[in-house]
DNA sequence: CGGACTAACTAAGCATTGCTCAGTTAACCT
DNA sequence: AGGTTAACTGAGCAATGCTTAGTTAGTCCG
C-alpha cells in the first residue's frame, strides 16, 4: 500500500512527487477515507499525515477542503459512470436491460459507500449538485440511447424520477435484500414510464 | 418577528425564557436559517445571535451543534408530515390522490428548502438517517393504508421505491415546471407498482 | 562537475469554531 | 427580605481550515 500513516518528511525520508501523482494520491485516500464517515469527520490533518505530507501542501493542490471534497466525491462519480455503462460488444439486444443490470450491481457492490459519496455530507453545496445533476442526466442519456427514446424535456423529467426509483430499489437491496438482483432489473424495466421498443 | 438580531442580554435586557420556549425559539431560527444554506455554513455563534443569547447557554438546550441539527431537521420532518396526510374530512373516495397531492404541492410550496433539510448536510449521519428512515417508512404506511395493501417486505420496498420517484418528479417541477401538480399526481398514481383499488 | 533556478514541500502562526465551566443573576417561593 | 433554583454569561481551551515566509529536492545549463 502507497498510502501508509507517516510523518512528513523530516528532511530525510522526504519524497518529491509530480503534481497529478499526488493529486491521484490525495483524491485516492479520500476515496478510502470518505467511504466510511462523511466529510466534517475528516480533517485536511488527518488526510495530510496519511499522504505524508504536510498540510501546507494539500491546499497547494486543493485551495479549500471543500475544493478537496469535490474532487473526490467526482472521481467516485467518474467510477459509477465507467461502471454502469452497457457493454459495446454486448449482443443481447437488450441494452437498457444491460445499463440498469450495470448500475444496480454497481450499488449492489459498494453498499453503504454508494450513499456515502451520493447523499452524504456538504449535499447543499453548488458544487456537489452539479456533480449529482451531471451523474442523473448521463444515466437519463444512455436510458434515451438504450430504448431510443425522443429526448423531450418531458421524457427526460420521467427518466430522472425513474432512476431515482431504480436508486431506491438498488440501495434497499444493500441493506435487506428481498429482491435479487435480477429481481430488481426486472421490475425497474417493466416500470419504464415511457414507450419503449423491445 | 421575535427572531431580531441582539447582542446577549448585557445585564440589563436579559430575558428569562423557560426552556420549552428557547428550545422552541432556536430550533425556529435553524428552520429559516438552513432553508437557505447548509449546516456547514451556520456557526453557533450566528445562531446564538440571532436568538440573542450567548453561545453556552445554546450548548445547554443542545449539548452538540449535531444535536441542534437533528432538533431542526425533525422539527421540518414532522412538517412535512403533517402537510402530507389525508385529510380525514375527504370523502371523495381517493385517499391515495389525496396523499399524493398533498405531499407533491408541500414540495411545490417550499421548493429548493425541502432540499436543504432533507438532502443537505451531515446526510452520512446515523441520526439524520434515522429521521429520513421514519419518514419514507411514514409515507408508505400511510400508502398502504389508503390502497387497502398488504404490509408484505416487497410491497414496503416498492412503495418505498414509489415514493422516491414521486419526490424526483415533485423536486424537478420546482425547477423547471415542465407537469402541472395534477400531471405529475395523475402519472405517480399510474405508476404505482402494486396492485390497488380504485 | 557545480552553480543556479524552479517548484515541491515544510512549519510556524492566525482566525474561527465547537465545546467547557466557574461564576452571575433573574425569577419565584416562603 | 432572604434563600433557592436554574437560566444565563463570558473567559478560555483545543481542533481545524487556511496563509505564508522560508527550505530543500530535483533538474538544467555552463
Amino acid at each position: 500500500m502507497s498510502t501508509e500513516t507517516s510523518l512528513p518528511g523530516t528532511a530525510a525520508n522526504r519524497r518529491r512527487l509530480p503534481p497529478e501523482e499526488r493529486k491521484r494520491q490525495l483524491v485516492a485516500i479520500g476515496l478510502q477515507e470518505l467511504a466510511t464517515r462523511p466529510i466534517h469527520a475528516l480533517s485536511i490533518d488527518q488526510v495530510a499525515e496519511k499522504a505524508g505530507i504536510s498540510r501546507g501542501l494539500l491546499f497547494r493542490y486543493f485551495p479549500t477542503k471543500q475544493d478537496y471534497y469535490v474532487a473526490v466525491v467526482g472521481a467516485a462519480a467518474r467510477r459509477l459512470l465507467r461502471a454502469a455503462k452497457a457493454d459495446p460488444d454486448d449482443a443481447s439486444g437488450e441494452p437498457l436491460r444491460v445499463v440498469v443490470r450495470a448500475f444496480v450491481s454497481f450499488i449492489d457492490r459498494h453498499g453503504a459507500n454508494y450513499q456515502s459519496f451520493f447523499h452524504g455530507g456538504f449535499g447543499a453545496d453548488a458544487q456537489i449538485h452539479e456533480i449529482r445533476k451531471n451523474l442523473q442526466n448521463t444515466m437519463v442519456e444512455r436510458t434515451l440511447d438504450a430504448t431510443g427514446t425522443e429526448s423531450s424535456p418531458a421524457n427526460r423529467v420521467l427518466l430522472r424520477a425513474w432512476w431515482a426509483m431504480v436508486e431506491s430499489l438498488a440501495i434497499d437491496r444493500t441493506v435487506d435484500p428481498v429482491f435479487t438482483v435480477d429481481d430488481v432489473v426486472d421490475r425497474a424495466i417493466e416500470a419504464l414510464p415511457i414507450p419503449h421498443r423491445r
